[in-house]
DNA sequence: ATCGGTCAAGAACGAGCGTTCCAGAACTCA
DNA sequence: TGAGTTCTGGAACGCTCGTTCTTGACCGAT
Protein backbone atom coordinates (compact mmCIF):
# COMPACT_ATOMS: atom_id res chain seq x y z
CA UNK A 1 0.00 0.00 0.00
CA UNK A 2 1.04 3.58 -0.98
CA UNK A 3 -0.10 5.73 1.81
CA UNK A 4 1.69 3.23 3.87
CA UNK A 5 5.14 3.68 2.76
CA UNK A 6 5.11 6.83 1.57
CA UNK A 7 2.51 8.40 3.80
CA UNK A 8 -0.46 10.78 2.84
CA UNK A 9 1.54 13.52 1.95
CA UNK A 10 4.37 11.85 0.04
CA UNK A 11 2.09 9.97 -2.01
CA UNK A 12 0.51 11.91 -4.96
CA UNK A 13 -2.91 11.21 -7.24
CA UNK A 14 -0.29 10.19 -10.03
CA UNK A 15 1.24 7.66 -7.83
CA UNK A 16 -1.82 6.15 -6.83
CA UNK A 17 -3.67 6.24 -9.96
CA UNK A 18 -0.24 4.59 -11.51
CA UNK A 19 0.08 1.97 -8.62
CA UNK A 20 -3.45 1.14 -8.44
CA UNK A 21 -4.17 1.02 -12.25
CA UNK A 22 -7.51 2.56 -11.77
CA UNK A 23 -8.28 5.71 -13.73
CA UNK A 24 -8.18 8.96 -12.68
CA UNK A 25 -12.15 9.68 -12.85
CA UNK A 26 -13.05 6.35 -11.43
CA UNK A 27 -10.53 7.18 -8.43
CA UNK A 28 -12.74 10.27 -7.92
CA UNK A 29 -16.08 9.19 -8.83
CA UNK A 30 -16.01 6.26 -6.05
CA UNK A 31 -13.64 8.14 -3.08
CA UNK A 32 -14.49 11.24 -3.92
CA UNK A 33 -11.47 12.89 -2.89
CA UNK A 34 -7.76 11.51 -2.22
CA UNK A 35 -8.46 12.09 1.34
CA UNK A 36 -11.50 9.65 1.01
CA UNK A 37 -9.95 6.92 -0.64
CA UNK A 38 -7.33 7.29 2.04
CA UNK A 39 -10.08 7.08 4.94
CA UNK A 40 -11.42 3.81 2.94
CA UNK A 41 -8.04 2.45 2.64
CA UNK A 42 -7.70 2.90 6.41
CA UNK A 43 -10.92 2.09 6.88
CA UNK A 44 -10.20 -1.48 4.90
CA UNK A 45 -6.95 -2.06 6.45
CA UNK A 46 -8.46 -1.74 10.20
CA UNK A 47 -11.33 -4.01 9.20
CA UNK A 48 -9.54 -6.80 6.84
CA UNK A 49 -6.19 -6.85 8.77
CA UNK A 50 -6.05 -5.68 12.04
CA UNK A 51 -9.34 -6.76 13.80
CA UNK A 52 -8.64 -10.26 12.20
CA UNK A 53 -5.29 -10.60 13.44
CA UNK A 54 -6.28 -9.26 17.06
CA UNK A 55 -8.95 -11.83 17.18
CA UNK A 56 -6.98 -14.54 16.34
CA UNK A 57 -4.50 -13.45 19.43
CA UNK A 58 -7.03 -14.75 22.06
CA UNK A 59 -7.06 -18.17 21.14
CA UNK A 60 -3.09 -18.41 20.84
CA UNK A 61 -1.50 -20.95 23.54
CA UNK A 62 -0.29 -18.40 26.04
CA UNK A 63 0.47 -14.52 26.89
CA UNK A 64 4.16 -14.76 24.88
CA UNK A 65 2.92 -16.79 22.05
CA UNK A 66 -0.07 -13.70 21.93
CA UNK A 67 2.37 -10.74 21.77
CA UNK A 68 4.36 -12.43 19.39
CA UNK A 69 1.81 -12.79 16.93
CA UNK A 70 0.94 -9.14 18.18
CA UNK A 71 4.11 -7.64 17.00
CA UNK A 72 4.56 -9.55 14.03
CA UNK A 73 1.45 -9.78 12.50
CA UNK A 74 -1.36 -7.02 10.98
CA UNK A 75 -0.34 -8.45 7.51
CA UNK A 76 3.49 -8.80 7.61
CA UNK A 77 4.84 -5.42 7.77
CA UNK A 78 4.05 -2.89 5.49
CA UNK A 79 0.31 -2.20 6.36
CA UNK A 80 1.04 -1.83 9.81
CA UNK A 81 2.64 1.25 8.45
CA UNK A 82 -0.82 2.74 7.47
CA UNK A 83 -1.66 2.88 11.46
CA UNK A 84 1.60 4.09 12.33
CA UNK A 85 1.36 6.73 9.82
CA UNK A 86 -1.85 7.63 10.53
CA UNK A 87 -1.45 7.62 13.99
CA UNK A 88 2.36 9.93 13.72
CA UNK A 89 0.82 12.01 10.95
CA UNK A 90 -3.16 11.92 10.12
CA UNK A 91 -4.58 11.25 14.07
CA UNK A 92 -3.79 14.36 15.48
CA UNK A 93 -5.17 16.95 13.00
CA UNK A 94 -8.12 14.51 11.68
CA UNK A 95 -11.02 13.69 13.80
CA UNK A 96 -12.32 10.98 11.12
CA UNK A 97 -8.86 9.20 11.29
CA UNK A 98 -7.85 9.53 15.03
CA UNK A 99 -11.17 7.59 15.48
CA UNK A 100 -10.79 4.46 13.36
CA UNK A 101 -6.73 4.51 14.89
CA UNK A 102 -8.52 4.69 18.52
CA UNK A 103 -10.58 2.02 17.19
CA UNK A 104 -7.85 0.00 16.35
CA UNK A 105 -5.49 0.41 19.31
CA UNK A 106 -8.60 -0.46 21.40
CA UNK A 107 -9.03 -3.80 19.81
CA UNK A 108 -5.50 -4.93 20.09
CA UNK A 109 -5.76 -3.84 24.26
CA UNK A 110 -9.05 -5.83 24.68
CA UNK A 111 -7.69 -8.97 23.03
CA UNK A 112 -4.49 -8.31 25.37
CA UNK A 113 -6.19 -7.88 28.11
CA UNK A 114 -8.09 -10.89 27.40
CA UNK A 115 -4.69 -13.18 26.77
CA UNK A 116 -3.70 -11.74 29.86
CA UNK A 117 -6.62 -12.10 32.07
CA UNK A 118 -6.09 -8.06 32.68
CA UNK A 119 -8.67 -5.71 32.93
CA UNK A 120 -8.92 -4.19 28.96
CA UNK A 121 -8.79 -0.70 30.83
CA UNK A 122 -5.74 -1.31 33.13
CA UNK A 123 -2.47 0.70 32.55
CA UNK A 124 -0.38 -2.14 31.99
CA UNK A 125 -2.77 -3.27 28.95
CA UNK A 126 -2.51 0.28 27.79
CA UNK A 127 1.79 0.03 28.06
CA UNK A 128 1.87 -3.67 26.45
CA UNK A 129 -0.17 -2.23 23.30
CA UNK A 130 2.11 0.79 23.21
CA UNK A 131 4.93 -1.70 23.69
CA UNK A 132 3.86 -3.72 20.45
CA UNK A 133 3.15 -0.37 18.32
CA UNK A 134 6.71 0.37 18.78
CA UNK A 135 8.04 -2.47 18.35
CA UNK A 136 6.18 -2.03 15.22
CA UNK A 137 7.78 1.15 14.78
CA UNK A 138 11.14 -0.06 15.34
CA UNK A 139 10.71 -2.37 12.82
CA UNK A 140 9.53 0.10 10.40
CA UNK A 141 13.01 2.24 11.31
CA UNK A 142 15.63 -0.65 11.50
CA UNK A 143 14.06 -3.59 9.48
CA UNK A 144 12.41 -6.79 11.00
CA UNK A 145 15.28 -7.68 12.75
CA UNK A 146 15.84 -7.09 16.05
CA UNK A 147 11.89 -7.32 17.33
CA UNK A 148 11.10 -10.82 17.80
CA UNK A 149 13.83 -11.47 20.29
CA UNK A 150 12.48 -8.18 22.15
CA UNK A 151 8.85 -9.03 22.09
CA UNK A 152 9.73 -12.57 23.46
CA UNK A 153 12.00 -11.40 26.43
CA UNK A 154 8.82 -8.76 27.16
CA UNK A 155 6.16 -11.49 27.41
CA UNK A 156 8.07 -14.11 29.38
CA UNK A 157 8.93 -10.97 32.07
CA UNK A 158 5.27 -9.82 31.84
CA UNK A 159 3.64 -13.33 31.38
CA UNK A 160 5.20 -15.02 34.97
CA UNK B 1 9.03 23.20 16.17
CA UNK B 2 6.76 22.84 12.54
CA UNK B 3 8.08 19.93 11.03
CA UNK B 4 7.47 17.61 14.24
CA UNK B 5 3.65 18.65 14.31
CA UNK B 6 2.94 18.45 10.62
CA UNK B 7 5.49 16.53 9.24
CA UNK B 8 8.17 16.99 6.47
CA UNK B 9 5.72 16.63 3.73
CA UNK B 10 3.40 18.86 5.73
CA UNK B 11 5.63 22.04 6.36
CA UNK B 12 6.18 23.98 3.60
CA UNK B 13 9.13 26.32 3.31
CA UNK B 14 6.52 29.09 3.28
CA UNK B 15 5.28 27.84 6.96
CA UNK B 16 9.00 27.81 7.68
CA UNK B 17 10.23 31.22 6.52
CA UNK B 18 6.77 32.50 8.54
CA UNK B 19 7.36 30.93 11.15
CA UNK B 20 10.63 31.09 11.77
CA UNK B 21 10.91 34.77 11.36
CA UNK B 22 13.85 34.28 9.24
CA UNK B 23 14.14 34.97 5.78
CA UNK B 24 14.16 33.25 2.56
CA UNK B 25 17.35 33.72 1.10
CA UNK B 26 19.32 33.17 4.59
CA UNK B 27 17.40 29.59 5.21
CA UNK B 28 18.93 28.86 1.53
CA UNK B 29 22.58 30.41 2.36
CA UNK B 30 22.68 28.14 5.91
CA UNK B 31 21.26 25.26 5.38
CA UNK B 32 21.32 24.59 1.22
CA UNK B 33 17.30 22.96 1.10
CA UNK B 34 14.50 22.27 2.80
CA UNK B 35 16.32 18.65 3.50
CA UNK B 36 19.45 20.07 4.99
CA UNK B 37 17.27 22.18 7.14
CA UNK B 38 15.06 19.24 8.34
CA UNK B 39 18.58 17.28 9.24
CA UNK B 40 19.83 20.36 11.17
CA UNK B 41 16.22 20.67 12.98
CA UNK B 42 16.89 16.50 13.77
CA UNK B 43 20.38 16.60 14.74
CA UNK B 44 19.94 19.45 17.14
CA UNK B 45 16.46 17.63 18.50
CA UNK B 46 18.59 14.71 19.49
CA UNK B 47 21.86 16.50 20.70
CA UNK B 48 20.06 19.03 22.93
CA UNK B 49 16.87 17.43 23.99
CA UNK B 50 17.13 13.76 23.78
CA UNK B 51 20.89 12.93 24.82
CA UNK B 52 20.56 15.52 27.92
CA UNK B 53 17.30 13.67 29.07
CA UNK B 54 18.50 10.44 28.29
CA UNK B 55 21.56 11.30 30.15
CA UNK B 56 19.59 12.36 33.06
CA UNK B 57 17.75 9.38 33.32
CA UNK B 58 20.67 7.11 35.09
CA UNK B 59 20.38 9.90 38.09
CA UNK B 60 17.10 9.00 38.83
CA UNK B 61 16.18 7.27 41.99
CA UNK B 62 15.07 3.63 40.40
CA UNK B 63 14.01 2.11 37.69
CA UNK B 64 10.13 3.18 37.90
CA UNK B 65 11.26 6.87 38.21
CA UNK B 66 13.51 6.07 35.09
CA UNK B 67 10.67 4.82 32.83
CA UNK B 68 8.36 7.36 33.78
CA UNK B 69 10.91 9.93 32.66
CA UNK B 70 11.97 8.45 29.49
CA UNK B 71 8.47 8.29 28.68
CA UNK B 72 7.37 11.94 29.65
CA UNK B 73 10.35 13.71 29.20
CA UNK B 74 12.63 14.61 25.52
CA UNK B 75 11.02 18.00 25.94
CA UNK B 76 7.48 17.93 26.58
CA UNK B 77 6.11 16.07 23.99
CA UNK B 78 6.09 18.22 20.99
CA UNK B 79 9.64 17.61 19.72
CA UNK B 80 9.01 13.84 20.36
CA UNK B 81 7.05 13.93 17.57
CA UNK B 82 9.94 14.94 15.53
CA UNK B 83 11.55 11.24 16.35
CA UNK B 84 8.58 9.60 15.73
CA UNK B 85 7.96 11.68 12.89
CA UNK B 86 11.40 10.78 11.52
CA UNK B 87 11.23 7.25 12.40
CA UNK B 88 8.21 6.54 10.63
CA UNK B 89 8.37 8.61 7.55
CA UNK B 90 11.75 9.76 6.62
CA UNK B 91 14.00 6.74 8.79
CA UNK B 92 12.93 4.06 5.77
CA UNK B 93 13.97 6.17 2.97
CA UNK B 94 16.53 8.59 3.94
CA UNK B 95 19.73 6.96 5.22
CA UNK B 96 21.37 10.50 7.08
CA UNK B 97 18.07 10.24 9.25
CA UNK B 98 17.81 6.83 9.61
CA UNK B 99 21.19 7.31 11.29
CA UNK B 100 20.08 10.06 13.51
CA UNK B 101 17.04 7.74 14.53
CA UNK B 102 18.92 4.82 14.99
CA UNK B 103 21.35 7.27 17.67
CA UNK B 104 18.75 8.04 19.80
CA UNK B 105 17.30 5.01 20.34
CA UNK B 106 20.13 3.30 21.48
CA UNK B 107 21.22 6.34 23.69
CA UNK B 108 18.23 5.57 25.35
CA UNK B 109 18.56 2.01 25.45
CA UNK B 110 21.98 2.82 27.35
CA UNK B 111 20.64 4.50 29.66
CA UNK B 112 17.55 2.38 30.17
CA UNK B 113 20.25 -0.87 30.47
CA UNK B 114 22.15 1.10 33.22
CA UNK B 115 19.61 1.86 35.07
CA UNK B 116 17.96 -1.80 35.47
CA UNK B 117 21.50 -2.98 35.20
CA UNK B 118 20.59 -5.26 32.40
CA UNK B 119 23.11 -5.70 29.28
CA UNK B 120 22.40 -2.83 26.77
CA UNK B 121 21.85 -4.94 23.83
CA UNK B 122 19.28 -7.48 25.43
CA UNK B 123 16.29 -8.60 23.78
CA UNK B 124 14.31 -6.82 27.13
CA UNK B 125 16.02 -3.63 26.86
CA UNK B 126 15.06 -3.24 23.53
CA UNK B 127 11.82 -4.10 23.99
CA UNK B 128 11.51 -1.43 26.94
CA UNK B 129 12.54 1.51 24.31
CA UNK B 130 10.07 0.44 22.07
CA UNK B 131 7.89 0.66 24.90
CA UNK B 132 9.09 4.12 25.58
CA UNK B 133 8.46 5.02 21.74
CA UNK B 134 4.93 3.26 21.69
CA UNK B 135 3.90 5.38 24.94
CA UNK B 136 4.79 8.84 23.06
CA UNK B 137 3.30 7.77 20.25
CA UNK B 138 -0.12 7.18 22.27
CA UNK B 139 0.42 10.36 23.54
CA UNK B 140 0.71 12.44 20.43
CA UNK B 141 -2.76 10.33 19.08
CA UNK B 142 -4.65 10.44 21.88
CA UNK B 143 -3.75 13.08 24.15
CA UNK B 144 -0.62 12.68 27.05
CA UNK B 145 -3.72 11.82 29.69
CA UNK B 146 -3.28 8.03 29.29
CA UNK B 147 0.43 7.41 29.44
CA UNK B 148 1.47 8.45 33.23
CA UNK B 149 -0.70 5.39 34.56
CA UNK B 150 1.02 2.81 31.73
CA UNK B 151 4.29 3.63 32.14
CA UNK B 152 4.58 3.27 35.87
CA UNK B 153 2.38 -0.05 35.63
CA UNK B 154 5.02 -1.38 33.18
CA UNK B 155 8.01 0.21 35.65
CA UNK B 156 6.67 -1.83 38.69
CA UNK B 157 5.67 -4.68 37.12
CA UNK B 158 9.24 -4.81 35.31
CA UNK B 159 11.97 -3.41 38.08
CA UNK B 160 10.37 -6.11 40.74
C1' DA C 1 -28.71 1.80 -36.67
C1' DT C 2 -29.08 4.39 -32.76
C1' DC C 3 -29.49 5.88 -28.28
C1' DG C 4 -28.06 6.88 -23.10
C1' DG C 5 -24.65 5.60 -19.96
C1' DT C 6 -20.43 3.95 -18.33
C1' DC C 7 -15.61 3.82 -19.21
C1' DA C 8 -10.46 4.89 -20.27
C1' DA C 9 -6.97 8.27 -21.69
C1' DG C 10 -5.21 12.31 -20.77
C1' DA C 11 -5.34 17.49 -21.34
C1' DA C 12 -6.19 21.47 -18.54
C1' DC C 13 -6.88 24.21 -14.36
C1' DG C 14 -5.59 27.07 -10.51
C1' DA C 15 -2.95 26.63 -6.56
C1' DG C 16 1.05 25.51 -4.09
C1' DC C 17 5.61 23.52 -4.07
C1' DG C 18 11.03 24.11 -3.48
C1' DT C 19 14.30 27.04 -5.20
C1' DT C 20 16.57 31.09 -7.33
C1' DC C 21 17.13 35.78 -8.27
C1' DC C 22 17.11 40.71 -7.82
C1' DA C 23 16.76 45.63 -6.09
C1' DG C 24 17.55 48.16 -2.41
C1' DA C 25 18.26 49.01 2.63
C1' DA C 26 21.49 48.36 6.40
C1' DC C 27 25.63 47.32 8.13
C1' DT C 28 31.28 47.01 8.48
C1' DC C 29 35.48 48.87 8.70
C1' DA C 30 39.37 51.29 6.54
C1' DT D 1 32.80 59.15 3.42
C1' DG D 2 32.59 55.35 0.63
C1' DA D 3 33.38 50.62 -1.16
C1' DG D 4 32.15 45.98 -0.05
C1' DT D 5 29.46 42.76 2.19
C1' DT D 6 25.38 41.14 4.30
C1' DC D 7 20.52 41.37 5.10
C1' DT D 8 15.51 42.02 3.64
C1' DG D 9 11.17 41.83 1.11
C1' DG D 10 9.25 39.78 -2.46
C1' DA D 11 8.85 38.58 -7.41
C1' DA D 12 9.72 34.86 -10.50
C1' DC D 13 10.98 30.11 -12.17
C1' DG D 14 9.76 25.53 -13.42
C1' DC D 15 7.44 21.91 -11.58
C1' DT D 16 4.02 19.06 -9.15
C1' DC D 17 -0.10 19.00 -6.63
C1' DG D 18 -5.37 17.72 -6.22
C1' DT D 19 -9.19 18.23 -8.95
C1' DT D 20 -12.11 18.82 -13.08
C1' DC D 21 -13.22 18.54 -17.97
C1' DT D 22 -13.13 17.02 -22.77
C1' DT D 23 -12.94 13.54 -25.97
C1' DG D 24 -13.88 9.28 -27.97
C1' DA D 25 -14.48 4.24 -27.51
C1' DC D 26 -17.45 0.69 -25.85
C1' DC D 27 -21.84 -1.32 -24.13
C1' DG D 28 -26.54 -3.77 -24.08
C1' DA D 29 -31.27 -2.34 -25.11
C1' DT D 30 -34.42 -0.27 -28.42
Amino acid sequence: MLFAERGYDGTSVDDLVQGLGVHRGSLYKVFGSKRGLYLAALRHHLEDEVLPTVAALTVTSGPAEALAQAAGGFDGGAAAGLLLSAAVHQAPTDPDVAALVEEALRALERALAAVLGEPADSPLIGALGASVLGLRLRDRAFGPAASAPAVHALAVRLAD
